[in-house]
DNA sequence: TGAATAATTGAGCAGGTGTTCATATATTAT
DNA sequence: ATAATATATGAACACCTGCTCAATTATTCA
């Protein structure tokens, strides 16, 4: 299966997205509902810095959806495909 | 859906595979067939020493497997789930 | 044996990534 | 207005990655 290096590029930078624990967790957790960055600091027992740096790069990715509410803001999940890859990949870690 | 810390760390190991260029395209070629060191860096236009390192890797991963013969080792997959992901992946990016 | 070929390996380095820390912005409450 | 809260942002830093280059190992051929 020939691919392009444009191709290649886009590819690796989807499965980038999953390729850090805390992106990985973030991403567990905003599957079940969605959260303020607070909540998901609070949750991973990082800082809020720390996820709100992360979130942005999945923000710019497209993968999570941010609304504003008040002096929060809350996170969803934008792309369902990103949650199939993410399943597939847990179910190869589980049951290997 | 929580996610223990080690799971998390499994499973971004797991992506890790796939996110850089240089992977993803040795994959798409080893999809097809067997392929000698040589013949993957003649392919992908890298040195066979870039090729080795990343095959290292990868083989450490347990998602590609070497065969000697003679003085030339040829790598074929050795983990079909990653090809899935792969799959699902390229899908993504191609359509949507 | 020595030369040539295929692949591996280690060192070194440039570039990227994820965190912390300090600061800035935005919103709400007093 | 000021203070407090929630988030975002930029700089700095340590760590990691993927490449090149040089050297090494293993195999084949003359």
């Amino acid at each position: 299966m020939k691919l392009t290096e444009l191709k290649a590029i886009q590819l690796a930078a989807l499965f980038s997205a999953l390729n850090d624990a805390s992106r990985v967790r973030i991403i567990s957790l905003l599957i079940d509902c969605e959260m303020s960055v607070s909540a998901l600091a609070e949750g991973l027992k990082m800082s809020e810095s720390a996820v709100s740096h992360q979130l942005r790069g999945l923000r710019q990715m497209r993968l999570v959806r941010a609304r504003k509410e008040g002096r929060q803001v809350f996170y969803t999940l934008d792309d369902d495909h990103v949650v199939k890859l993410y399943s597939m990949g847990l179910d190869h870690v589980e049951h290997g």
